[in-house]
DNA sequence: TATGAATGAGAATTCATTCAT
DNA sequence: AATGAATGAATTCTCATTCAT
């Protein structure tokens, strides 16, 4: 049931969002009461928080996976954790818009908990490019936090408007962001 | 007064979030009554509305200064459009904030209106970006849809972590960011 | 209208206990809505507040005027405080038992406020017979302090059961108890 | 397990107040669940019967061992009787204040059985009062009746103040009030 | 004996909105 | 142009109680 609930009030944040779904919402659309709700969650912030946990901390497990892999290059890496992210959109969108839009309604060490785990993440991408940088892989000449921001942002916006089940499929929408980011736009 | 409701109103939205705040929140800060935000908003949406119209009306008449200039390269062009939006953090930068964030409590008609204006201002850079590719600036092999997005995402996302007032330059920011998107990271 | 819900709030408080008397029974009873109540409260414990420090603060004030009338011994004061208490059951009998009993649902620092205010009305007491001792009217071989608790539960409780309208008036009520508190019960 | 239920409910009670104690918490201090509460209790109110039941029958069979003696005063039964409900503030002091401040969260039938008990206490005592006032121990001139309520206030206000292990001894109190009771705090 | 999932009725509180003045 | 009293619908949350196991 505690599954259930948070299936489908991930379901109903993303549709309506978080403030605009009520418990009431929630435990309807599961035809049971709102005292199974909170039988299973204290707060609607907790449900909100788990959600948060449970996203980040699995996206933290699988970018672990790549960056302890030693035989792949930095530009791979690289890759691999923008193929991470884009991919989640087929399996976990919702989960992911609920993830990067409602993190606001996280409130006081719960909010904290949350963007240091983000803050981690980021810094890790910042690591391969500055390694990428050292190895001679990336230019030298970019600000390697800002070059990790624009590629978050890149990535992230991918849930705003990304239909991995339209005509563009997930590898050719990946191969272009890889491109780009690599190669830039301009014709050489 | 209305004037002077509307700006409370983007700072209070930016700190605390549409729904977070509440019209007393609003009525008191400016140290009015309820009843003088009814008689120049007929609904807290309406508020809304007037602040997302403005600021894209905005937006869109700037980008349509620089898709007129006849002199410039679709290259300058691009770099003036990325320039428009990251400048924006400087001046607006709650005002640009809010209207990333709030649009989802806009409703039916009104959130069209917005969402066409938006679509309007996304197409008008594929369009430099097509033209690019068509004279030869840019590469032919890419998406132009795709990396307009990309370009969105990656400037958008700069409201979420940018400080304009922090150690990098407005201008450095620019540099970083045009640089990365023509020429990628990649050591050539 | 904040009197109104004052008023019939102290009558339900005193008939049906302060947590067994919803929001929603006061303002039936008055037939206005919730949204009026809280227009006037912020909160059920702010109500209680307003009610325990208006009765404090009174009975106070009233206690004032006794303190400084230096023509009458320290008797005649004592004799006037019990007074003072028991003749407000006819006036305000619902008010003090609300007093009486319902403080323990306030909270933090309104507890602390009303209960200094409570110290202080004993402390004033005990200063009384302090000065009756002093001056020779009362015995000097009893611990004030007790003597003052003793006379506080004698004349608080009669909240709990004297009825003003009964076959025993006022004044042989507090006959009583003056003389009791003053000369004992046995046979001299 | 019924047992310890109940004494750790008169400890909570005591604390919180018994609209304010949740069976949770009672359940939740004894690490068991709900099912055990209500496997031993059929209700909360009935808990709280229980309570009232096990303490005023307990008093009132050690007010009848004093009624029953014949060898001692009036007087001294009286002195027994305020040592009874004081002495228990040691003892039973978190059980006595249930006792007098939670009746009210009874109903119906229940309530008039333990106030029948109640009053059945007040009027053993005013009976020896009218026994000592028959035989000439006590003065004739105060009605019998309001003297009991005064000693039942004075006494039963103990509970709100006074703590067996501060300064002043259990028989110092008793002590001082006796002596107030039986000959006032006038200079003879 | 005891558990724990589930209920449902009701609680306090919030808030956008209306409207007579 | 502005006030402020009042509304009412919705919201989050609490909790005594039930019941199958």
């Amino acid at each position: 049931m505690k599954r259930k609930i948070t299936e489908k009030s991930i379901e109903l944040f993303e549709k309506k969002g978080f403030s605009q779904t009520s418990i009431q919402d929630i435990v309807d659309s599961l035809q049971v009461t709102k005292g199974t709700f909170y039988y299973y969650f204290s707060s609607k912030e907790q449900l909100l928080m788990d959600i948060h946990l449970e996203y980040i901390t699995d996206l933290l497990g699988r970018q672990q996976q790549i960056l302890q892999n030693d035989l792949i290059t930095n530009k791979e890496k690289l890759k691999k954790i923008m193929t991470l992210l884009i991919d989640d959109i087929k399996d976990k969108g919702a989960n992911g818009r609920v993830f990067f839009r409602e993190i606001r309604h996280l409130i006081n060490e719960n909010i904290d908990k949350i963007k240091q785990k983000r803050t981690l993440f980021r810094l890790n991408i910042e690591k391969i490019i500055q390694d990428g940088v050292n190895n001679g892989e990336f230019r030298s000449d970019l600000r390697t936090d800002m070059v990790t921001f624009g590629i978050l942002g890149l990535t992230n916006y991918c849930y705003n408007w990304f239909n991995p089940n339209g005509e563009v499929t997930t590898e050719q929408l990946i191969d272009t962001y890889v491109e780009m980011i690599l190669h830039g736009i301009i014709k050489a």
